[in-house]
RNA sequence: GGGUCGGUGGUCUAGCUUGGUAUGAUUCUUGGUUCGGAUCCAAGGGAUCGCGAGUUCAAAUCUCGUCCGGCCCA
């Protein structure tokens, strides 16, 4: 025991020693082609920027601004986040569907305010092949309203064909003004759309607190990434909805990130494409529609930025490809077995259900080390001649950088309870982290004070109705802060007076740098 | 959108001020050596210096444009 921890403690001696020196000299950052040691606290747009190339997530070399080619590391996570989000979706009865990625002009028009907030980001095809005239130009799907609804207009006949839910994983095309990053913004991203319809706008609600369940139970519990969850000011919503709840997280830098996001669109869609249905009095009536954007992509992006560490990712349990990656310790003579025993643990985890990789390429020991915690796998198993003698193997924790020695019997039991508390001490990090961030603000100087440093500012303001948009301006123009919301998760009781018109507060509001 | 800095083998970089086709490291391939926290040695492969134009006998180097990227600010 004594050996294990003086080896650990040199390790992190060493580590601060060359971190120190990467911090003082970003030139010297480059030297290291698979350590990774950048401080993401202090230096969060570099530790972003080197992570994804070094962890192979994504490929800026493309050459397109905003469009990003992304390599097994990130898909195969993001194809996780994905599966899991879309197993609640269908428990809480959504269906999977997928339209096509493009919209023609006439539908895209249909919506005024809708037109009016996406039309100076959508990418148009205009011609075919050498410069032949399309007869209506098509976009490319800057979200899938105006696609979707004319079909739900021919499917919906009658109150029986709803509650309509249906959902599509696909890419979003948005070309962005402002700078791109991979993963947080991008001109091509991942998201899933649910579309749903109902008789009554009561329903249409109920489904928007559904969505920030399902956003809850999913980015929070099983992504780890701490949200607040707000309504949305009224000149900040979804264009042509009634409102728009949106979840935010806080990013290293201090600038908070909107991650999934529900609009109550009342019936202006309804009516702009004809989604009428027949009521139980034989009446011909508009209905009333939600939509639901959780961004995978971009979750991705906030989610390794919250976890990652000074040593790269950090990747959940539940999420990461390889959950184990297995380090075999090859003397010479040994060898064989060695691999033999590796082997053995790698097949009894895969029959157990978990994503396992058995690294046999011939680097060494340590390299392996500190490839696997750079790229953020949760568990690593070492093994070795000494661990064949007694039958047991080392189990080190990315996410404390732990190890124990553990009897091959125990190993599955032990892999999947490590597992379990490797989510839950990164999903309570993230949380304390957050919670320690929101800072109440009456005036001001103190607003712009919190914001200074990196927090959220709690604020009485006079009212997140159109009519408290100059102040909002007000807010910006000065402090350069922006407002979140109100909170929907938990109730606030607002008392005092607006900070900037000196009216009775109407609300309680969060505000933020934002991304 | 404004400002600013940058783009040189796969990757990272020296060279640019003072023009004469390129430095080093790493990756990659082969052979050997090693393997419980970044093995080591040897040989080999790999770049029309982002793209386009201009100046010049001659451009990675100077000028202009353009594309892409980083950072800061709105």
């Amino acid at each position: 025991m004594k050996c294990y921890f003086s080896l650990l403690a040199s390790a992190l001696y060493r580590n601060q020693i060359t971190g120190v020196d990467t911090m003082s000299n970003s030139d010297k950052k480059e030297d290291a082609q698979v350590i990774f040691n950048i401080s993401k606290e202090k230096n969060f747009p570099d530790w972003y920027g080197e992570i994804c190339r070094v962890a192979e997530l994504a490929d800026i070399r493309y050459g397109v601004k905003g469009f990003t080619p992304f390599p097994p590391w990130s898909y195969m996570t993001m194809d996780i986040m994905f599966n899991v989000l879309e197993t609640v979706l269908k428990r809480k009865r959504h269906l999977p569907m997928l339209f096509p990625t493009v919209i023609p002009e006439s539908n895209l028009m249909k919506e005024a305010q809708h037109v009016e907030g996406f039309s100076p980001q959508v990418f148009w095809i205009k011609e075919i092949g050498d410069g032949e005239k399309l007869e209506e130009p098509l976009a490319l799907r800057p979200t899938s309203e105006t696609a979707i609804y004319p079909m739900y207009s021919l499917w919906i006949r009658s109150w029986r064909d709803m509650p309509l839910k249906r959902y599509q994983r696909c890419s979003i095309f948005r070309s962005e003004v402002k700078s791109t990053r991979p993963f947080l913004r991008g001109r091509e991203f991942l998201w899933i759309e649910s579309h749903n319809v109902f008789a009554t706008h009561d329903e249409a609600i109920a489904q928007v607190m559904e969505d920030i369940e399902i956003t809850k139970d999913v980015v929070m519990g099983d992504y780890g990434v701490p949200v607040l969850i707000f309504k949305r000011t009224q000149w900040d919503k979804f264009p042509g909805g009634l409102n728009t709840y949106a979840a935010d997280t806080m990013m290293p830098d201090g600038k908070v990130i909107q991650l999934p996001s529900t609009h109550d669109l009342g019936d202006n869609f309804a009516r702009a494409f004809d989604v009428k249905f027949l009521n139980e009095q034989n009446e011909t009536v508009y209905a009333w529609q939600t939509c639901y954007g959780p961004a995978v992509s971009r979750i991705f992006g906030a989610m390794i930025s919250i976890h990652g560490d000074d040593k790269g990712l950090r990747l959940p349990f539940k999420l990461s490809p390889y959950q184990v990656v297995i380090v075999p310790i090859l003397k010479d003579k040994d060898a064989d077995d060695v691999l033999k025993y590796c082997r053995k643990i790698e097949s009894t985890l895969n029959k157990a259900g978990f994503r396992v990789h058995l690294d046999d390429c011939d680097a060494t020991p340590g390299w392996k080390y500190n490839y696997w915690e750079m790229k953020g796998v949760p568990l690593r198993i070492e093994a070795g001649p000494r661990d064949i003698k007694k039958n047991t193997a080392v189990v080190f924790r990315r996410d404390t950088m732990k190890r124990a020695t553990v009897d091959l019997k125990e190993l599955k039991k032990r892999v999947a309870s490590l597992g379990v508390d490797i989510d839950q001490t990164l999903r309570s990090q993230a949380e304390t982290k957050l919670e320690d961030l929101v800072v109440d603000a009456e005036r001001e100087g103190e607003i712009a004070d919190i914001l200074e440093k990196r927090k959220i500012a709690r604020t009485p303001f006079c009212t997140t109705e159109m009519e408290g948009l100059a102040c909002a301006e007000e807010l910006k123009d000065r402090v350069g802060g922006e407002i979140r919301g109100t909170r929907m998760d938990i109730e606030e009781v607002p008392e005092g007076i607006c900070p900037f018109c000196g009216k009775v507060a109407k609300e309680i509001v969060y505000i933020a740098r934002s991304y």
